[in-house]
DNA sequence: AATCACAAACTGATGTACCAGTTTGAAATC
DNA sequence: GATTTCAAACTGGTACATCAGTTTGTGATT
């Protein structure tokens, strides 16, 4: 979020945190144990305390006050919202692009949409890793039509939602059906030339491709049994 | 954002400044100091510590290693960035509040808007705390709209936003040019009654009605003097 | 074999102490 | 009077110690 690097524990222990959720070597439910943390990154127990606490303002970490903190695995419910938000940030964004992107931007995306979509043609059934470096690229695709617009406050939004998708999605070995040939070349040609309404629309639709899958799937994983331990967790609420 | 009342302490601490700042007993530029604030709230530094760097984390305030926590002064971009992703929001809620609403919601709405133009229709230059409170109705209408989607991250994601800019704009003694008189019935009867394009199109105009009112405003204000102290404040970048 | 009880280990949260850097106002200098 | 200097006061950040609540493995009881 900023350019300098980050000189506070906090800030370094956060970091740390959410890279190692995010690729994965921290699964959704996994425990955190601060004073573990704090061994490992060498330092007190406090700051990872504020990370930790950060990171649960986000909604990547779950923590009940004296029992521990593990990483939250989201309800279906809060993964439609998550698709709902998306659509309403990047569908803008579309508009953005479309109508003030500069002329290279409009090359470049050009460009970006073929080459992620000889990427996705290609991959197959390819490894884990293959498939999430992909997935990054598809990322990046995404960002930079937000980037476009040149409102920071705006890609920081979609890059959020995005991560918290990601993170409840592809840390699995989550499988999809193939995407369309053109898929993105498609979508790049109409917010390259069309208006801000068609780019709207056509980003909707994009948008919305995998939802359901993408829900069922989660349904599947949530499924899993040995998440938690026993007890009555008491946190389930009313 | 939780139905449980905060138990911990920098759950107390984060409410109480978070309140503080919203309601402009800590205006803009302000100073905050850990110990002062964990001495009256009976508290000690930490959880302090704690819930500052949570409201660092939404932008709320701004702190510098080791010369003090400030206030934060958002520059005119990150106001226009706000009513750029608040546009993105809303307008999605707007489609779909005229796509899935529910009668009742739709009868609520229009009885709001009603209520809501009449009251700005009277307030006239009424004293700034009747324009904060009409103010806070406005946003009680705009998020009955989101609320009906029953997304809670969409909402959530809308009080963020516009947390943000009440405080920047608001607490001050903002005045304003007057609303149209059935601004918000307008409103309200294409999102009843309209297409999702439609309900989308109206919101779209009526969120950047005061952009550019707002963003001049808040010129105004940045450009007083007496915000900050002497010294180069080595944090103004580059 | 299944159930239960319980104590030890672990957890998050907070208070206290301390450190290094920044600010600031008054004294010293020009 | 204006400028510079500089030390005391204050700041955020972190480590360490401690507390109360939760979890869990072990062993006693049925």
């Amino acid at each position: 979020m900023s350019i300098v690097a980050e000189t506070r524990l906090a800030g370094k222990a956060y970091e740390w945190v959410r890279a190692a959720i995010l690729d994965g070597r921290l699964p959704p439910g996994a425990p955190l144990s601060r004073r573990k943390l704090a061994d490992e990154l060498g330092m007190s127990a406090v700051p990872v305390g504020d990370a930790i606490g950060r990171l649960e303002a986000e909604g990547l970490v779950e923590s009940r006050p004296r029992a521990g903190t593990r990483v939250r695995i989201a309800s279906a419910d809060e993964i439609h919202g998550n698709y709902v938000l998306r659509e309403a940030l990047e569908t803008h964004s579309a508009r953005l692009f479309a109508e003030f992107a500069t002329a290279a931007d409009r090359r470049r995306l050009t460009a970006a949409a073929s080459r992620l979509d000889v990427a996705y043609n290609a991959l197959g059934a390819g490894s884990p890793e293959r498939r999430a470096r992909v997935e990054r690229t598809h990322i990046d695709f995404h960002m930079m039509i937000a980037r476009a617009a040149g409102v920071e406050v705006l890609t920081s939004a979609i890059e959020r939602s995005r991560v918290l998708l990601f993170n409840w999605v592809f840390t699995g070995t989550a499988e999809f059906a193939p995407m369309p040939e053109r898929w993105h070349r498609d979508l790049a040609e109409v917010l390259v030339s069309g208006t801000a309404d068609e780019a709207g629309s056509a980003m909707r639709v994009h948008v919305r491709f995998r939802m359901e899958e993408v829900i069922a799937r989660h349904r599947e994983l949530a499924a899993e049994p040995g998440r938690m331990a026993r007890g009555p967790q008491r946190g389930t609420d009313k």
